[in-house]
DNA sequence: TATTATAATAAACATGTGTTGATTAAACAA
DNA sequence: TTGTTTAATCAACACATGTTTATTATAATA
């Protein structure tokens, strides 16, 4: 598959230069893809890059919708997968393409029910929002810099820890 | 001044169309700079956002230092101010350029200190610097949230709201 | 005033970008 | 096999990018 290679090639780009230095003729030079092709999928670098970030996306909710129980347990299990694919993880992280991408890491039905019916007592729907904004960016910002860690404490103990700060400790 | 020619011209464009799509031939033209003289002080349009956002931290640090008291007051304050320049915040905080924005806006030493004070207590200095990652960019999310929104809450009453996030409530 | 740094312009060049229209290759059903 | 659809290539195009080298303004200073 001809996207398979572009994202492969740019995989390997992205291991000596940043996402701007990427260029695309060198980008299709490098997975032996004709440039009108790549032109064919995508916009830009970004757009790859983007669309990579989605097959990430993709592979987490398949792999966590199976045991979607408390918060802990699937910050653990996105922390686990992560953490299985390092280098490929942290390249979509620090490259952040997607500003919205924290919220789709993070605004599963599990997580967001277990934000309600923690916090919803006496307030409006509108601090709801503000509250659940806040959580899964926290989050997601706390799971980057365990992610750019080198020594890094289990997946496990990071959900306990980030579940700790959702519901406060 | 040249560079504050480029800056405006470039405020311009960003109301018609997003950063990717703003040529420097464009931009130049707009400002009536030469293209050479844009190059002679930055690397691409990223470069020159980047350098707008920094204008606008370094602002919001000269009008807050004067009343670093509690988190709550320096939020509020902070939001003041980015309310008052509604649209530029704006444009600075959708695009994104710098991912570290959001440190650099709440990496004050109030705010860190009255993390410290409050969480410290039997915590590892690992938990500690998660911990203020955490609440720091929860906290930039919420105002991100809070400036995109048309019908706003006083700055006030969102320092209010925040801070009560961080020391939970 | 003449002198000397400094900032901005101008022309030009090789390379990258994004798009077109025409051609070839591969896959598959009739 | 043939014909048909779809994917990939190729050549060529106008335009943008990033850099260089030389030239002209514009200051400030002696």
């Amino acid at each position: 598959m001809t996207k398979r290679m572009l994202k492969d090639a740019l995989i390997e780009l992205l291991k000596k230069k940043d996402i701007y230095h990427v260029s695309i003729r060198e980008l299709c030079e490098a997975a032996d893809v004709n440039r009108t092709t790549f032109y064919k999928y995508y916009g830009s670098q970004f757009d790859l890059l983007a669309d990579m970030e989605n097959d990430l996306l993709e592979f987490i909710m398949k792999t966590i919708r199976k045991n979607e129980e408390d918060a802990e347990k699937i910050v653990a299990g996105v922390c686990e997968y992560l953490e299985e694919n390092l280098e490929f993880a942290r390249l979509i992280i620090n490259n952040n393409v997607d500003p919205d991408f924290a919220h789709k890491l993070f605004a599963m039905d599990a997580i967001k029910q277990s934000v309600y019916e923690r916090f919803s007592a006496g307030k409006s729907d509108d601090e709801i929002e503000y509250i659940y904004n806040f959580l899964t960016y926290g989050a997601f910002r706390t799971v980057c810099a365990w992610l750019n860690k080198e020594e890094r404490e289990s997946p496990a103990e990071l959900g306990r820890l980030i579940s700790q700060m959702i519901s406060n400790g």
